[in-house]
DNA sequence: AGCACGCCGACT
DNA sequence: GTCGGCGTGCTC
């Protein structure tokens, strides 16, 4: 007897034992995907993990139903990774499993409800709602427990679908099925018989009475380029609104047209123009040859390059290496949302190799880019951290980019890991190497590079003529005592901007904190709205005019009394960045000012054209949280603005120094990036906090050292 | 995760 | 006397 271990994509701890068919057992390979059921009914797409012959003694196994791939979909790699993964962050495999391959490579079974044919129905007596569910079989054969709930518009079906099974009314059955659907489009071409000229003229000519016809059929010859033989797709035609969909009908059905279906890529080949390497600076150069040199006696380097230095020209740079001994790359991003301009820059120079995965994808897309790195169509894969999960074949380098972004890990659903890390695994299951890339390095890896766990290699100059920016820190406290300040801004802030605008160059301001006001407060008792499920108070958000917690979503329209005395006067403290944006409009009402935090940019595409108004110029000012620091690459931003240090400095979290400084440099490298010089101004009212202190100088190796 | 089983309160 | 609430434990 064979029987097989296999891991169930549910959070459960052990592995369940299934006896393999006598004629299946030749084709079960360890990593394919089975069909187990597991339970009374449920039916799921298990992984084969481990092949034996040891009889369980305790239970009775049950047999696979059936094998459902011929080749494995988890290589052995992918199967130690999963199971490193669980005992190193303490979860199941079968949560890793879950997360690890597409929803479209992924089946379960769903039950389903039929009528019974041998039933003898009689409506008397049950209940109306039991005869809607099943005057809708009768049309439809069969229904899903989410059909019913629509069709009965309520949750709890159970007890009807209970009752018609106790008549014996209808059946039960689970039906599985497989969510990966392929694109395809709809293509037409001329019937053989029409394939030349002398018959396509005869044919028009008979068509002289009817202009429609013949009207799409010189369509179809034009689009054809002379080639008659060549078959086109149908939409070029439906989209000309002058040419008449029922005259194509028409020519369909007397022959002289054929349409057929044909699969299609989700991720067309663009058959781009690589364009010639980029040229490296002498800095990039010598940064370059000391990592290649330092993979020869260790596997993961550090690349600490300051912000504007030129860190993606040398991943480039590697990768094209890597790709000429014939392997693979995986360079790890943070968000891929934020980089539409690293990933133009990677088409531009590698083209359609490279592929691209991240949560935005649809389950269908997914699959076919994990079927593209299989089939070696992508040797790149451009990826948030769950692209860990990919199925390599042949790894070379992982490049990490913005190493020290929190963003690598996972905190909430399991399984929960710091991609980061977990790269650097699986490099070493792949003998691969491994490029962390930062301005503004995680503490750990850092201290891993200085005590020689890594290689380092360091870049302290910009790329090209750019100039490092100026930091300057502006004093709160004396600007109050000298009435220098006006509500958020002091006037050394306000003055800057002015002159900034006036050369028509643009601003960046910083704010970790979105919404209008972080809470409002009663000027006589100091009661503070609270969220009524987290008990944290409540932020004010003018735009829609509500109280909203920012951990649950509750929202509340804001009391224009206190709750506890009663006394009308509730004031706003503190400040986000949509009043941040809602000041500069009061100061400068001429000049175009957006807000960019997740409300902003929570509809698809917003983030885009945000992003695209500032570059083109007709945004002037740009407000945003931590999503401003990250990876944007301006060069007419000449004026960064801290609006307020401290309550990063202040966050009750053992690495709010760190995070601070991180995000402070991050924002600060968003100065002056190309010939014109920045200027950072960082509002404080601390101004010898020792983080701000080496953020002036912009000491990352004294910051790391205190 | 599902799902069944089992035990206690509110109803025809 | 039953329906149904959710607590507990098992699934190869």
């Amino acid at each position: 007897m064979i029987y097989i271990d296999v891991i169930l994509p549910l959070a459960l701890p052990r592995l369940f034992t299934y006896i393999v068919p006598k004629e299946l057992k030749d084709d079960i390979i360890v990593g394919q995907r089975v069909l187990v059921q597991f339970g009374k009914k449920k039916i799921y797409s298990a992984v084969v993990a481990k092949i034996h012959s040891i009889s369980p003694d305790v239970y009775e196994a049950k047999y696979i139903l059936d094998i459902l791939d011929a080749t494995p979909l988890l290589d052995a790699i992918q199967l130690k990774l999963i199971h490193w993964l669980s005992e190193y962050y303490m979860c199941t495999q079968g949560e890793i499993l879950k997360y690890a391959i597409p929803a479209g490579l992924r089946l379960s079974s769903e039950s389903n409800i039929s009528l019974n044919k041998n039933a003898i129905i009689s409506t008397e007596g049950i209940d109306e709602r039991e005869i809607l569910i099943l005057n809708q079989l009768y049309k439809t054969e069969s229904l899903s427990f989410e059909d019913v709930e629509k069709l009965l518009g309520k949750k709890n079906i159970h007890k009807y679908i209970k009752s018609l099974l106790s008549r014996e009314y209808i059946v039960l059955y689970e039906q599985i099925s497989e969510k990966y659907i392929p694109k395809k489009t709809t293509k037409i071409k001329l019937h053989q018989n029409y394939q030349d000229e002398s018959k396509i003229n005869l044919l028009l000519h008979e068509l002289e009475k009817n202009p429609k016809q013949s009207d799409f059929l010189m369509a179809f010859i034009h689009e054809s380029k002379g080639k008659l033989a060549t078959n086109l797709e149908k939409s070029i035609f439906t989209k000309n609104k002058r040419l008449s969909p029922s005259s194509f009908k028409t020519l369909l059905k007397n022959g002289v047209f054929e349409e057929y279906f044909e699969i299609v890529s989700r991720f067309p080949e663009q058959n781009l123009e690589l364009n010639s390497k980029a040229i490296l600076s002498q800095l990039q150069q010598e940064a370059y040859e000391s990592i290649l040199n330092t993979f020869s006696s260790k596997n993961t380097v550090l690349l600490h390059g300051i912000t504007g230095s030129g860190k993606t020209e040398i991943y480039i740079e590697l990768i094209q290496e890597v790709l000429n001994q014939g392997q693979q790359v995986l360079y790890l991003v943070p968000e891929i949302a934020l980089t539409v301009q690293l990933v133009n820059r990677l088409k531009f120079y590698l083209g359609d190799k490279v592929g691209i995965y991240h949560s935005r994808y649809s389950d269908n897309e997914r699959v076919e880019v994990w079927e593209g790195i299989i089939n070696q169509r992508f040797k790149i894969v451009l990826g948030v951290r769950s692209s860990i999960f990919l199925p390599f074949k042949n790894l070379g380098l992982i490049i990490v980019d913005e190493e020290h972004d929190s963003s690598y890990k996972q905190q909430d659903p399991n399984p929960r890991f710091n991609a980061r890390d977990v790269s650097i695994v699986l490099a070493n299951l792949h003998q691969a190497k491994v490029v962390l890339g930062s301005a503004t390095p995680s503490l750990e890896s850092y201290d891993n590079a200085l005590h020689g766990n890594y290689g380092l290699v360091e870049l302290k100059e910009r790329y090209g003529n750019a100039q490092i920016p100026e930091i300057k820190l502006i004093d709160i406290q004396k600007a109050t005592k000298t009435k220098s300040i006006r509500g958020i801004f002091t006037n050394e802030l306000i003055l800057e901007l002015k002159e900034c605008i006036l050369k028509g160059e643009q601003a960046i301001f910083f704010q970790n904190r979105r919404g209008y006001s972080p809470f409002i407060s009663c000027e006589l008792c100091n009661f503070t709205p609270k969220c009524t499920q987290c008990d944290v108070s409540l932020t004010l958000h003018q735009f829609t005019n509500e109280l909203r917690c920012h951990y649950c979503g509750y929202r509340t329209k804001p009391p224009s009394n206190c709750n506890a005395c009663g006394s009308a006067k509730m004031a706003t403290v503190g400040y986000g960045t949509e009043k941040i944006a809602e000041e500069l409009e009061l100061l400068f009402p001429d000049v175009k000012i957006e807000r960019m935090d997740l409300e902003t940019t929570r509809n698809k595409g917003s983030f885009e054209r945000i992003i695209s108004d500032f570059e083109t110029k007709q945004t002037q000012i740009l407000v945003g949280t931590q999503m401003v620091t990250k990876g944007l690459d301006f060069e007419n931003v000449t004026l960064v603005g801290i609006i307020n240090a401290d309550n990063m400095l202040n966050f009750p979290d053992f690495r709010a120094h760190e995070r601070a400084f991180q995000m402070m440099m991050q924002v600060a490298g968003r100065a002056g990036r190309k010939t014109k010089k920045g200027k950072v101004l960082v509002q404080t009212y601390n101004t010898h906090h020792l983080v701000l202190e080496f953020l002036l100088q912009q000491d990352y190796y004294s910051f790391y050292l205190n």
